[in-house]
Parts: structure tokens; sequence; C-alpha cells
DNA sequence: ATGCGTGCAAATTATTTGCACGCTT
DNA sequence: AAGCGTGCAAATAATTTGCACGCAT
């Protein structure tokens, strides 16, 4: 939904978040930040074959090691979605909407009910730090569609 | 938290929905059944480990299979919570407080919510089936104690 | 100049699958 | 009797790791 809103501002910002934690900002790096953003929630695989088209040379291992720093950095977020790993540039609290058909992953807000939730948990003596919400369905286009079959 | 309530009952209550399916009733099946309901949220490899005890010559790979079924007939679930799948006997819509200290994984019940999501999520044109909430943060007991270490 | 980040290939690990035999139906 | 379910071992696949060299600092 948003991707596009990755200016170069931003870039640069995450460039100093890197350097201010002590890591190097290589162009592998900042390719795979481009690429995490501009596609939506993508896998290592599909960061690594975007990346090819411009830096042939980007190995996978380098990819899932920076994914890594960025996890670590709170820039991106670790799916666990389907079979494979995605890791999401959105790091707004938010529900993922996921078409069980189709696949197709979307972003949902829910930043109020986020707050709720932290409210409902305390009384358990539970401080809640974050939390992820996959919910699983049929999209839109999917229900138009008739003989369409399941993929997750 | 209810593990105990599997009584006779409903153990012979899944056997007969494993039979109207077309599955057959081995004494694998029923005790992998049982050390689902008897471990909170357990890695197939701890529902291996626990079996072995009285029936040491269950493989891990029909704990597998074993499990996939379980799950398609809908008396199962499964989670992907930190590195390795577990699987959870309580099908009632509810959440996962899991603690990145000790890794403790309690559920907490959230039916009210589970409709209000529905509600949000239809304007959308998106179906809702079922989703996965999982709240990380740190446990009461977790909060005591000073200095531990995330293990998640 | 220093040593972190990278590519490569090998290692690790969870899960799946093929096959022949025995047990549930 | 029929064929599904099982154990075993091999296959698959995602992710991690060790190592030597070059590049960002």
């Amino acid at each position: 939904m948003n991707f596009q809103n990755l200016s170069q501002e931003s870039l640069s910002q995450i460039a100093q978040r890197l350097r201010d934690h002590g890591y190097r900002v290589t162009p592998q790096r900042m390719a795979i930040v481009e690429a995490l953003f501009a596609s939506s929630h993508p896998t290592a695989e599909e960061i690594h074959q975007q990346i090819s088209r411009r830096f042939p040379m980007v190995s996978l291992a380098t990819v899932y090691k920076t994914l890594r720093v960025l996890t670590e950095l709170g820039i991106a977020r670790d799916l666990k979605i389907g079979e494979r790993n995605r890791f999401d540039g959105n790091t707004d609290p938010h529900a993922h909407l996921i078409c069980i058909r189709c696949g197709q992953i979307t972003d949902f807000p829910l930043s109020s009910q986020g707050v709720a939730l932290a409210e409902e948990v305390e009384p358990q003596g539970f401080q809640m730090l974050w939390y992820d919400l996959e919910i699983y369905g049929i999209c839109r286009q999917c229900q138009a569609k008739k003989g369409s079959s399941p993929t997750l």
C-alpha cells in the first residue's frame, strides 16, 4: 500500500541508523533495504531475485545476514506466514489479511486495538511488547472467482 | 490450563471423528492425540519424546503424518512460533501470550474480539475464516527475576 | 590500516517422502 | 482379504556458518 513512501530521506535515515549501531553501509545492504520496501512481505529468496537484476553478485547468504541485522534494529519484522519466512518493512502496528486462495497478503492498520490488547493482557501480569496478528480468509477478488483452489 | 479436560469421552469422540473421515484408529495415533493434549503447544519432537516412554517404536515421521491429519480434521492447529512449528489442541478462538525471556506460551481467550475483528475486516471485502494472534512480551514470573536474558 | 561484510560452499536442521511389511478394518 | 499406516532411511529445502579476501571506515 505505502511502499512508494520510502523516500530518499528515509533510506538515508536507515543508513544512519546502521552506522549509529556500528554496522557498515554497503551497496548490498542498501539494495536489500530498497527491495524490502519495494515489494509486499517478500521472502529472502524474492529479495535476492529482485536484487539480482541490478546487483548480480549479491549472495542469498548476504540477504539472510542483512535481514537479520535489519530485524535486530527494528527496521524490519520477521513474519511466519505459510511455509517460508517473510519480511515486513512496515513496523507500525498492523494485522495481515492473508487470502488462502491466492496467497495475497495485505496490511490492515490496528493501532488503537493494540492499546486495547495491552490493557486486556495487563491484568494477567503480562507486559506486552508487540504482537503478530494474522487474519486468514478469502479476499474480495477470490470471492468473485468461483473455481479457485486453496494455495495455503 | 485445561489440558486435563481431555476425558475418555473426548478421546473416543476424536477416534470416531477419525473413523468418520476414513482414517484408521491406531494405538500410535491415539498416543499422539493424548500427547498433544497432555502438554502445552508441543513441537512434533516433544510429542515424539513424550510418547517414546510408553511406545518406543513410534517414529518421528509418523508423528508428523498424524499431526497433519489432525490438523486437516480441525482437531489440532498448526502454530508458527519461534523457529519450530508447534501444535495446539485447543481449537477455540484464543491468543497466545509468549514470554520472550522464558519462552512460556499461555492461552488467552478472545471470543468476542474475534467477532469484532471479522466485522472490521468485512468492509474491505475480506471474508475472515480464522486468525492467529501471538502476543509477545514478558510474563509475570520473568518480570520478577532481574538478570534473565531473552530466549526468543 | 583495520577489521567488518561478502561470496562461496559446506553444514545444519526441520519436515517430507518412497517403500515394503504388518495390522486395522 | 484389502489396503492404510508404520518404521526406516533417504530426499528436500530453508537457513546458518566457516573461511579468506576486498572494501568501507
